[in-house]
This record gives structure tokens, sequence and C-alpha cells, in this order.
DNA sequence: GGTTTAATCGAAAACGATTTCGCAGATTGA
DNA sequence: TCAATCTGCGAAATCGTTTTCGATTAAACC
């Protein structure tokens, strides 16, 4: 069944392609009655116009790009909610494009967004210490990017991240509290700003209430099984440590696995916390801790930006950094103190 | 930055645009060299062809469409990255829509997409037991659908789905065997081909083994919030159950949710089973005994039945129903047997 | 009544790529 | 040597919309 074209209802109506385009834009020029004949016959006939040429001849596609590292990670799907909802408000489509933490992937993705087929990007860069070269470029493209919680701060676009600095600074503030005496920073990978800002903010709690701690940056791999294999020779090196902070959820749960395998107790011999989105934090054994980030929201507020960027024309423009605040949710998996009170 | 279009590239280069267009396409008319001129310029330009002309004067569009009724579920987030897998091998874009469960929704959807925006859909129908009507349209357009996990049977195109009637079977004989004299299947609503399946094969098992057993279908919604609700009033009700199917992921943490702010303790009070994909499975408390399906390779074989419909020119079709197999992993949570022989 | 002005609509030119078809010049075959 | 074939390329039509620019008629003004 070909599908019909502009032409073919403006004949059957008994008028021009021109005055049918205008009557279902509801332009000015056309009359009301017009306007009512023709509306009524693309419903009855199911017309919609031809996406591909109508991009083609208005310079733009209605559709936007989420480019993130992946979509097994409960901060990422609610977020890529999140930009759904926005994003279907505005009548737009959503093209979704997975890095797999590949910096090289991630350009070839960005390369091929650049030639006109998406009208902005919501990205969350990839870990890996590569060069923004092509996120500049693509800013350059004069098309709208915002970055969401993994940022790139060379590049001046608007950014939603959450207070990843403060975030680092409690969660390790809190390890001491409940007894830590050498804590170990999980990472996925060098070069994140996120990662950097973290582990920054742990330092500064070291600092201001017990110096001279250990505290060590670990940086295993973004893929869960070596992820896990490094893990595993922490937690069985000499100096293990008895705290930890995972940087992402798929090392909070990596950990737990390797715990249980290891017969590691937690929190009696290990502390952890995690920043997690994970919806089962409080039915894990032990219930873990988690720095929560409103992802939702997150997600939400970087494609209005987005959005709003688009809308406007070209205006002078200064990047906002859109702060959202997480939240400590502490449980049993850091209750080091509690448990030992009520002993 | 304004694009670069094949007639300035042909310009630069002294050709015609149609000589560039073919050089670029490899095409057996254009000799050796000049395809290498060509080639070579359009790396240097960073030229790519406008993707919307291209897919106007085509007619194709190098774009499929996922349709599901939500991405923050382990299953479909899995699926998708499945499919995204081949989609990105294929060099084809995934366009994603979420339907939250509401088939007005999806209808609006899929109608909006037969307009020549994607060359095929792979879908994951919601909930809700109005008609096939629109994806029967859908079909008749001539474009390639491909159902996977939530089928309509009605609709004659090709299946990935698992053996779900055989799972709810197990399911039903594994809380049986561990001592369950009640057992309440929890659904997330009516008129879905899975939910149906699985209670029915769960029927069959008691039949089989224990006939007689109060055996219910317990309609839960979608929704999270009004889903614990009805699980509360489930678990106080004068005769509630001492086993629970969840058919769901979401219907499983609720579950875990309720009992734990109701004290009842799983499995001595409740052995719960439930569909799902959750990473976390064996690290809750107790460890969550689950049907897992294998996710991934779902998503992966209905995007190559897809792209194996996209690439065969019109042939006799015969619509493929694909089953792979999920598998029970018991765990704590349903060992109620075992649990007792040890005291 | 003649001239503006407004109100509706249509003809035709884009948008940027692809494809058909034809045209040269070179090569081959008899 | 002349026709037939082959090679390599370009001109122009086309995909389906949108938009610009007139054109036509009717209403309004002086």
């Amino acid at each position: 069944m070909a599908l019909l074209t502009i032409k073919q209802l403006a004949e059957q109506l008994g008028l021009a392609p021109s005055t049918v385009s205008k009557a279902l834009r509801d332009s000015y020029e056309i009359s009301a009655e017009t306007k009512q004949r023709v509306l009524e016959a693309a419903r009855q006939y199911h017309f919609t116009p031809n996406p591909y040429a109508s991009s083609l001849r208005r310079k733009n596609s209605r559709t936007i790009a989420i480019v993130v590292p992946e979509v097994e990670d409960s901060f990422f799907s609610t977020a890529i909610n999140g930009i759904e909802f926005v994003a279907h408000s505005a009548d737009y489509h959503v093209l979704i494009y997975l890095t797999h933490e590949d910096q090289a992937l991630e350009e070839s993705i960005l390369r091929e967004l650049s030639n006109g087929r998406v009208d902005g990007i919501l990205i969350s860069v990839a870990t890996g210490s590569a060069s923004a070269r092509h996120l500049l470029d693509y800013n350059m493209s004069g098309k709208p990017l915002v970055f969401f919680d993994r940022v790139l701060d060379e590049v001046p676009v608007h950014k939603v991240i959450t207070d990843d600095f403060e975030a680092g600074y409690l969660a390790s503030k809190h390890l001491l509290e409940n007894g830590c005496t050498h804590i170990s920073f999980l990472s996925i990978g060098d070069g994140l700003n996120i990662m950097k800002q973290r582990f920054d903010g742990g330092a500064k709690a070291v600092r201001e209430f017990r110096p001279g701690t250990p505290y060590h940056y670990v940086n295993c791999s973004p893929d869960p099984n070596t992820a896990r294999i490094l893990i595993q020779k922490l937690l069985t090196s000499a100096n293990q440590p008895d705290g930890i902070i995972g940087a992402v959820e798929k090392l909070a749960i990596a950990t737990y696995l390797e715990c249980k395998s290891l017969e590691i107790r937690i929190p009696e011999d290990l502390r952890v916390l995690a920043f997690s989105n994970l919806p089962t934090a409080s039915l894990l054994k032990p219930g873990l801790s988690t720095i929560r980030q409103p992802a939702y929201e997150i997600g939400k507020k970087a494609a209005s930006l987005l959005f709003e960027s688009l809308n406007k024309n070209k205006p002078p423009f200064t990047p906002k950094s859109i702060v959202v605040p997480s939240v400590l949710e502490p449980r049993a998996s850091t209750l080091w103190k509690e448990w030992q009170d009520h002993q």
C-alpha cells in the first residue's frame, strides 16, 4: 500500500498541493472552511506528510539523539525515561545511541550525527581520557548539544549535573563516621569528570575528619567482569580496605558479588557505599547505602534545556550548568557503628 | 557552519553531482581513480550525504523503531541493548518509543510510524485488552514488524518469545514442591498473551501435582504504586497466599517491599518467585528465585529477523515464531523445604 | 466609478540526493 | 575502415514537501 502524498490528497480535494500544505499547518492564508475540509480529508485518509521530504525542505528533523554509554543501568534508563517524556511532549522523535564506553565509537556517532539527522544531542560521555574534539566540532556546527551527568568542562554548552564533589564528600564522611580506616574509591576509568569530582570530594572529607587515613583511587574497568577481578584483587590484597565507595551502580553490584564469593561480611568487614539508583538497594543483603541521583529530573531538565536552545533563534549563548542535588541514603551496608552498638 | 552538499563537493572536484554520488556508492560506472579522488575529498571535508534527501529519494530510512512499554526494567533495557547491537552492526539508526503501558499511546505511535519514518518496527506490546487494529494496519503497509516477548497472536509476523507456558509450569511446580498450598499469580494486566501463558502453565502444574490447590490470578496494575496497594491487600486478606509468582520484575520488587513493611518473612511465611532479569536477584534478602529470560538474545534475534525481512524483497512470507527458553534459577526466596530441613 | 486593500488560492522553485538515460570518446571486431 | 561495443561521465528528472511570489476576485475606500 503506497503512501498517500500531499499531491494525491490535493487532487482528491480539487486543491493545489500548496494549499493543502498551508491548510495543514494552519496558515492564515487559507479560509476556515477550506482548512476544515482539508483537515477532515487528512484524517479520513490517515494522511501524514512524508517526514523526510518535510525535513529536507524545512531543514530540521524534529528528532533528537540520546548518546549514552549504556542502557542497562538504572541511572541511564531512568534518565532516558525523563528525556523521552519531554521529547514526546514536544512532539519530537528520539534516536538512541550506545557508546559502550568506547571513545572511538562515540566519535564516529557524533560525526555521523552532524550531517543534520538530528536537531540536537543529549549526551553523557564515555569514559576514557581522549579529546573532546568531536564534541567541540559538533558544537561548532551550531546545533545544540546538552550534557548530562558525565560532562566535559571544555565544551561550552548547557550541562545538567549533580553536586558530585559534595556527594563524594558526604560519602567519605559517612564512611569515616562509621569506623572506616582505609577507604577505596572504585572508579570505572580516568578522565571522567564525575569520577574526579567524587573522588576529590571524598579526599576533602578525609582531610577534614581523619587526616592521614588511607584513601585510594582504584581504577576498575567499565567491564563488569574485569572489574570483578580487580575488586577481588583489591579485597584479598595485603592492605585491603574496610570501606568502599563505588562510583557507579555496576561497581556496587560487582563488589557485593565478590564479597559474597569471598565471604567478606558487609558491613562488619567492609562497609560499602555506592553512587547508584538501584530500585532494589533497600532490598539487598545488606541494604545498600547509596548516593541516589535524581535521574528522571536530570533527564527532564537536560531535555528541556535542549528544547530551549532549539526554540531560541541564535541568542547570545551563555551556557548554563544546572546542579541538582543527590541524596545520601544510608542503609545497613555502612551502618557499622549502629551494628556494633547493638552487640 | 552550513553543511557541505554533494553539489559543492562535486564543484570542488570538477565533477558532476551524479558522478560523485555514484562514486560514493561504488558504482561500476565510475573509474577506480575517480572513485579514489572522490572518497578522499569526502573524507577530507567530512562529507556525509544529507540523510533526509537521501531517504526521500531512495524511499528508505536506514532507521528502525523500538516500541516498548518502558525502559526502566532489566528485561527491556537488556533487550534494547541486544537490538542496538544488531542495528549498529547493520548501520541502522534506532528510534525509541515508550508506550508506558498505554494502548492509546501505542496506537498513535504506530500510526505516526506508518508514514515512512522507519523501515521497520520491533515491538513489545502494552498491556490492555484493546484491539490489534493498529498493528494489523501497520503490517498491511508492507513494512516489516517483529514482536518480541509480548506478542499479539492475531498479527501474522515474526515473533521472538520465550516458552512462557512451560516457564509458568515450572514456576508453579517449584512452588508446590516447596510446600506452597495457596499460590497467587500476580499479573500486570489482562489481555497480554504472556500473562495468560504463564498463568495457564502454572495451572497445569497445580492440576498435575496437587489438584485442588488454590491458585489465583491477581490482576495488579502496571503502576508500581497501585500494584503495591493491591499486593498489600492480598497479603493481609483472610486467605492470603503462601506462594507468589510475579509476572514481571516490578511486581517482584513491589512484593518484597510490601513484605518488608508488613514484616512478612520470605520464604517462611511466603515464597516468592518472579519472572525477572534483575542483576541483583542473588543479592537480595533473601535471594530472589527467578525465571530469567535471555533478554539480550531475544533482542538480537528479533532485530536479526527484522533485518532479514528488510533485505529479502517481498518473499512468500511465512511468519516464524522463535522460542528461546527461559531458565528457572531457584534461590532462597522459595527454598522453604531446605530451610525447614535445616531446622 | 476607479483604485486600494484584503482574502484565497495556485504555479513554480526550492531542499539535496539518486537514478535514468544519453552522449561522447575509446576500443574492439570483421 | 566502418560499425558495434564499451567506458566514463554528465544532464535532467525525480522523490514529496514547503515557501515564495503572484494572480484573481471581492470588499472597501474616497
